[in-house]
Order: C-alpha cells, then structure tokens, then sequence
DNA sequence: TTTAGCACTCTAAGATTGCGAGTGCTAATT
DNA sequence: AATTAGCACTCGCAATCTTAGAGTGCTAAA
C-alpha cells in the first residue's frame, strides 16, 4: 500500500494543490504541465496523476473535470511538500500593537482568538484548559446563599476568578464561613491548582484526625470546590471568535453542513475534546478534514499551537476554517502568536 | 391613505395569512375564495385583492403568483386578526415540570430560553437588564490584584456573583480593604442595586466630611463598580438560545441574510437596545420584520414579554424567527412562559 | 519512459418548449 | 351597484435539448 512517491510525483502534487488552494478549481493536466516548472507534457502528467490518485492523494469530482487533493493529500501537503512563508516584520509588529496583556485572563483569550480570526479570515480559538498548572490559588472565601448552598469564591492568578456553588449538609453561619475560609487560605494560598486537586486536598484529609471539627468540614467543602469543575470541562475556558467568518466560503454554502458546525460550536464539547488530544504534541499541529472522527469538520481543518511558559503548556490556540485554506500563511500566524502569548505571559508573570 | 378596511377584505386577509404562514406558497384567488368560507367567486375576491394589494397589506412576487403578506399586513394580522389558541392543560403542566427555579440566575435563564427555544423551534432569548430594581446586594468585598487593580465581588440576591475590576491611585493591603469593606457592607447591605446607583452613593458623599479618610477612599471604590457596568450594557445579562435552529428556514437560507444575523447575535448590542424597548409595554409585544429599523432582522419578527414580580418588570425574555412564524401557537407560548417565570421568581423570592 | 493524437465523457450554460397557476379586464347577471 | 363568468394574457417553473469546453484514458509512435 504504501509505494514510494517520486520526487517528480510530490512537486506535482506540491503544485497542484497550491493551485487548487489558490482557485478552488480542479486542476488539469495542461494547467498543471505548465505551472509545473517541469518541462513536462500534459500526456505524462496525467499519467502521473492516475499514479496519485491510485495512492489516494488526489480524486476527480466527475470524469472530465481535473484533480483536487483528498484529505490524505493534503496531509502529505502540509507534512512534507509545504513551504511557509514567514511573517514580514511589519505584520509582526502590527501584532506585538494588538496583543496587550490587559484585563483578565478571559478578555486577554477573547483579544488573542479575535485578533487570530481577524489575520487568517477565518474563525480564531483559545483554550485555556483547566488542568494548566500553572494556576496558582491566591484566595478562596465562602459566602452563604440561601437555604445550604454556599458560593465559593476562587482567585486564581492575580487576574481571575471563579465562582462555584457547593451545597452543603446544614446552614453555616459568616463566622464559621470565616474560620474555614482562614484556615484553607493558611494551608492553600500560593499552592498550584493542580496540586491542590490532586495532592494536598488528600495529605490534608489523611492528617484530620488531629484537626478541629470546622476544619474538617472546611476540608469538605474545599473538595466539592476543586472537584466539581474538574469533571466536566468548563465552557468558560475555551473562547470561539469570528465563526461567522466560515459562513463566507463556497465550500461551507451548504446549509446543513453549516448548520452542524454551529450547533458544534456551540456545544464545545466536541471540540474541546479535539484540542485537548493538541496539548501533548508541541509546535504547530493540524488536523485536516475528518482525520479527527469528528465528522461535522468535514470540509475543515484546524490549525493550532499551544502556548506555555517555563516549559510548561498553559494552553492551546488556533484557527478553524476550510479544509481549503491558505497553509503557507496561516501557520505561520499561528505559530507567532502562540510565541507571542506565550512571551506576554511570561513578562505579566 | 388610511381607508376604511370592510369586515369581508379582513376576512379575506386573515385568511390568506393564515394560508401563507401554514404553506409558505402565495396564495391565489382561487384557493382563498374556497377556503375563506365566504361563498365568493375567484373573481371577486380577486378585486378584494387588488384593494388590499392598493393599501399595502399584500403584494405578489410576480404577475402570476397568488398574494403574500407584507409587513403591514402581518401587522394588521397579528394586531386585530389573530385568534390565538391557548395552550393545552398537558403542555402547561410539562412546562411547570421544565421551568425550576435552580441554581443562579444565568442558568436559570439559560433553561428558559432553551425551553422557549425548543417550544417554537426557533430561537429563544431571556434578557435580565441591569437595571432591573429587584436586585438587593447581599455582600461586597474587596481582593488586591496586582498593580493598582482591586478586583470587586458582588454577592446579588441569595444568587448571583458579580466581578468587577478597578484600578484605584494606590497599593492597598488586605486590612485596608477589608475595612473599607466592612463600612460598605454595613452601609449597603440590603439595599437595592438601583437605589444604591442612584441616591445611597450620593447621600453618603455628600455627609463624608466627618469620615474618616479610609472610609471616603471606600465610597470611591463602591462608585467604581457601581457605575461601570451602568454605562455599557453587559454581555452576561442576555442568553439567547437554539440560533441554529434558524437556519432551518427556507426564507434564511440566504447565506449572506443569515450571516448578518448571527453577526448581529455575536454583537448582541442592537438586539440589547431592541429588547430595551421591550420594557415599557406589558403584555406580549410583537416586533414584524424591519419595523424596528434593524436591517438584518428583515425577515424575522421578535415576540416577546416582560416577566416581573409585584408589577415590578423584572426582564424581558421571548423568540426570535423567521417573519412567517406560527403566531398564534408562539404568541401564548410567550406569554405563558413569561406568566411562569414570573411565578416561579416570586416564590423563590 | 515520454509524448502526440484521438475518441470519449461529462458538465455547465443557454435556448426552447409546454404547462399550470393566477391575474386583470370586460361584459353579463343579479 | 355589487357580483360573477369568461377570456386573453403573463409569468415562472420544470423538462428537454443543444452546444462548447475542458479534461480524461488509451494506444501507438518516438
């Protein structure tokens, strides 16, 4: 299955799908002889093309018309034959202008995902996964609400906070709010997110026979906090930009295909789920088509880089748009302003 | 311009809206004559037609085609003619069963809007102006953040929290905050948040002489977060729901329609100022096409209504779809819900 | 291995036609 | 005076056909 590919069959295949990437035509034999640089005769890059498409990399959408690349093309495209070109520098600083590290975690995300969706034309996203690490508590308080639900109050990383409401077994008084309040700021204050959920709740818990009854029932509350949005992603973290951007492109004028990655949107989920297998691998990635199971992507390809400080991955960002789009500039855009967040974290840090 | 209109003519018109709106097809003399119960011939009402089509209730998209409604006739339509269904006793009771008041009042409103979605099949929106008087503050406290920035908790009626950000002249430490925090609680707990806008802060300015300096900083402060969220509307105060639905609707299908739209829903702004309007009237008010000089809502009509406890307006929630919509099912389903919610916060009050 | 040549296929875009639906007008009817 | 029947006419839609153009696959020659 896998036979090797000739060096004359991948420069074809490099042009043709710059050419289709360009037009959104099917590219012909004459067309592609010509553009080839190749010095070939259209009868012998047909020929070629019958190899291609016996591979899988290209298909005709009817007997007369050229070839278009098929997802697997595409893929060989952006994998091996791909020259990008980088940014000019003026387009660089025009970025460095645009991305301040102002506001809150989440306006800081919805500027970064729109600036992304206003240079690729296409939809921009950026995630900021839960499980970062590199959150750390700065302070929880609770605060009664009505009959035996509390609000807990998370401020996480100078900049963001978080509400979560617990429901407990009784009424609590503000005062004994406060000396729970107290004692967690004492023993959580300064301590990552991350190990919060997953060390020190349970080291606490081990060592409670020593404890007061309060605390224990601070300990309590403190892991239905720091459980409850673990399980389920949180929709807050993730933000979309300029979807309706996508609406503009002949390949997604199809009313229903629209109408199910709307409906994607808006349940996240899916895509969340996507990202989140992004987070491992560093450097620009891509997922092309279906290649991702997720069918309502179809006609679309995701581009996405993660952004991280210090070595560690704080979260993902990208864009979304046609499978057709323009990959030579795109990544690039993706992959500086993943540097840029990621070196605006560092320097707000 | 403004002729009488015969008892026969609006006979014929509710009947071919009715007709229209149940078969998105222009609607021919013929049929109509038969349907409208009259004991008319076509031609006849053929001239009724004419006459109708003179005083802008009707219009035909081309010489050959039966009537279709304009915006006027709509108007005149839902205005004098409709008659209404009510509800069955069984869709009443599965509503009560949908509709609980759980959990903070973004999610409570979020389910309603999905309900009313679901209900209309089309899109469902539940607006909570800032300025609704009902809110009382239950709490107010003060973080640091970095730099000169204090991030502002609001605790609003048992329910919800709010966050705001200041930026203030100088470093404050915990203590200070806390007490400024302590005045300010004492001062305005229990109040409520537009009595507080409008007259607390000012009386307590204007008695400041004999306060101390901290005490004047806090009432600084308090007006910071006050205010801010007055002057612009905010976004997390409107949910809209099941937008995707929309695209179902042959009369959308034009993509570059359907784009305005769902940029208009990102926006939220104009659709906000639309639904502001929506707070004097009572009872369902019904919004027809462009009637509100809104341009991308060319082929939608807004139903909605005010929902309020103790005959204060509390919000406005309702439906947005397309201009043929089913009004006499939606316009019941509006305001039944409305009545529901109205209920529904009255006891959980 | 490459190329020229050729028959063949398929689509997209116009042109032509007939049908059906519905209109407006006029003259007859009530 | 209002209503109706009758009729010529208009228009859109769908079906059918045609044509031009693009591009292919195959074969045989270079």
């Amino acid at each position: 299955m896998a036979e090797e590919i000739g060096d004359r069959a991948q420069r074809l295949l490099k042009v043709l799908v710059e050419s289709y990437i360009r037009s959104g035509q099917p590219v012909g034999s004459r067309t592609l002889a010509r553009d080839s640089g190749l010095d070939l005769s259209a009868a012998t890059v047909r020929n070629a093309m019958a190899d291609l498409e016996e591979l899988g990399m290209v298909s005709s959408p009817h007997t007369s018309a050229g070839r278009i690349p098929t997802n697997r093309g595409y893929r060989m495209f952006v994998d091996s034959l791909l020259t990008v070109k980088p940014l000019s520098e003026r387009e660089i600083l025009a970025m460095n202008g645009q991305i301040g590290s102002e506001g809150t975690g989440q306006e800081f995300a919805a500027s970064v995902s729109e600036y992304l969706s206003e240079m690729t034309e296409m939809a921009g996203m950026v995630m900021i996964p839960r499980t970062a690490k590199r959150s750390s508590l700065r302070h929880i308080e609770f605060m009664p609400l009505s009959d035996r639900r509390i609000l807990a109050i998370l401020v996480i990383n100078e900049k963001d906070v978080q509400n979560t409401v617990i429901k407990v077994d009784r009424q609590y008084s503000t005062a004994e709010l406060q000396q729970a309040a107290n004692y967690l700021n004492s023993e959580l204050v300064g301590q990552e997110l991350y190990d919060v959920r997953h060390h020190i709740l349970k080291e606490l818990r081990e060592t409670k026979d020593g404890l007061e009854q309060m605390m224990q029932q601070a300990i309590t509350m403190a892991e239905q906090v720091f459980e409850q949005p673990g399980s389920k992603p949180d929709r807050d973290d993730f933000v979309l930009s300029g979807q309706t951007r996508l609406m503009g492109f002949e390949e997604l004028s199809n009313i229903e295909k629209l109408r199910g990655l709307f409906e994607a949107f808006n349940e996240k989920q899916g895509i969340l789920q996507l990202l989140d297998q992004c987070l491992d691998g560093d450097g620009v990635q891509i997922f092309i088509g279906d290649e991702s199971g997720y069918s309502v992507l179809d006609e679309c390809s995701m581009v996405t880089s993660s952004y991280h400080v210090d070595g560690e991955v704080l979260g993902i960002l990208g864009v979304i748009g046609p499978t057709r789009m323009a990959y030579e500039r795109v990544i690039p855009i993706v992959d500086v302003t993943a540097k840029m967040v990621s070196a605006a974290l560092a320097q707000s840090k």
